[in-house]
DNA sequence: ATTTCTTATAATTTTGATATTTTAGTATAT
DNA sequence: ATATACTAAAATATCAAAATTATAAGAAAT
């Protein structure tokens, strides 16, 4: 149960539903059962048919007429396209904000890249890096959001913003296991230096050294056994 | 009415929905009275709902909680940011598709371009357009699509035409009285010349060239007297 | 005149129920 | 055995109406 308090409005149930799907909290490929949500939620089955809806036109869900909604199956093809993209609208943001952001954009990039070496060098020194994992995961979307957020155009952000989702969602647990966290934390530095140089063709280098990683296809562990009906 | 012969599903609303957005035929930044539609698809208003959300988050519909939806409103800035991301997306799944399209590709793309010149010529004389704009948007949009079509990521491919919807709809009424269409002509034609030739950085500039004027500001009329309520 | 409060109306959201379609299980025939 | 046809159960889609919330119009007060 939800409900906290008031009550579990349509859109943070959206809001929610969102977070599950994009921190794996979902099988890939599961089936969604509505009547399960539609419980979880205490909501009529409409307003979870709403939602799971519109989280599918954001990529997030796969809607099949007559035959319900799914968790998007892992793909290395689908999370080397996301890659791609992502590189080219991230590298586009960050040049627009070296040019017009100003000083208070550079400041907001410090300041989330703080927060973010910070829980990076904490998780580095766990065992089991845990429930750090998902303060890791928004601080790693805040510094990459921030480092767009001065281009000027909220519809290059707003796009950003779903592929990053997507991208997140395609995410595999191995990359919560961190072997790769100490090259995240030079890269990330990496990127934040070349930024406040305002050097833009070595802030786009970075960004691809960055996530090239995730192109080669062989990032993607072994497919789970197939999960749902 | 629809319902020519069967029904008038969930999906074909959504369809005939988008296109009447896509092509002005509703006021920007106009209420959308959802009786009004329930009414005229025979449908339900959760159904009508349903719609105007997905609309929403493909961002060719403003929704705001407890109050509704609406026409998104024309803007020189909005106009703008879409034609920069086109840019961006569409240069890079025409290279892309040179690299990797083939000769299947190629002839598509011509295909293509046989049936906008068509289209674009016979325009040309006639005095009033009229009817046959529909017929050269829809030409257009699928040269512009092919042209990108063998880029080998749906993901682009997803994202593109989400952008060029959101572009459609904010053309102006200005860009229907084709003074531009002899501009257009050409341009299409050098896109075409370029991509054949294989030569990348030359079908960059080229789509740049053909969108650059929508990046002026200029290309948006007056604002028209606020409608809806 | 302007603001605040009240009330009536209209719009939006959510619901619970019904109709439709798919799925899975069983039986029948090839 | 494999395929096809039938049936019951579950899942999905649609609806009409109830509950909630916003909007507009008029009355009272500053």
């Amino acid at each position: 149960m939800l409900q906290n308090e008031k009550m579990a409005y349509d859109t943070d149930i959206y809001r929610e539903l969102k977070k599950r799907l994009t921190t794996n909290e979902f099988l890939h490929g599961a089936k969604i059962r509505a009547e399960v949500l539609r419980e979880e939620f205490g909501c009529s089955a409409s307003s979870v048919r709403e939602i799971l809806l519109r989280l599918s036109t954001q990529g997030l869900v796969n809607f099949q007429e007559q035959r319900g909604f799914r968790v998007p199956e892992r793909s290395s093809q689908k999370l080397i396209e996301l890659t791609h993209v992502r590189i080219l609208l991230e590298g586009e943001g960050a040049v627009l904000s070296i040019r017009q952001g100003g000083v208070s954009w550079e400041a907001q990039l410090a300041a989330a890249h703080h927060k973010l070496i910070h829980i990076e060098t904490r998780i580095q020194v766990l065992d089991d890096p845990g429930e750090l994992v998902e303060i890791w995961f928004d601080c790693e979307g805040e510094f990459h959001q921030t480092l767009i957020s001065a281009c000027g155009s909220g519809t290059l952000k707003q796009l950003h913003s779903q592929v990053y989702a997507q991208f997140r969602q395609q995410l595999m647990e191995a990359d919560r296991l961190f072997d790769f966290i100490s090259a995240n934390i030079k890269q990330h530095a990496e990127i934040l230096d070349a930024a406040l140089k305002a050097d833009e063709a070595l802030t786009r280098k970075r960004i691809h050294d960055h996530l090239k990683r995730h192109l080669t296809g062989k990032t993607i562990a072994a497919q789970p056994p197939p999960s749902g009906q």
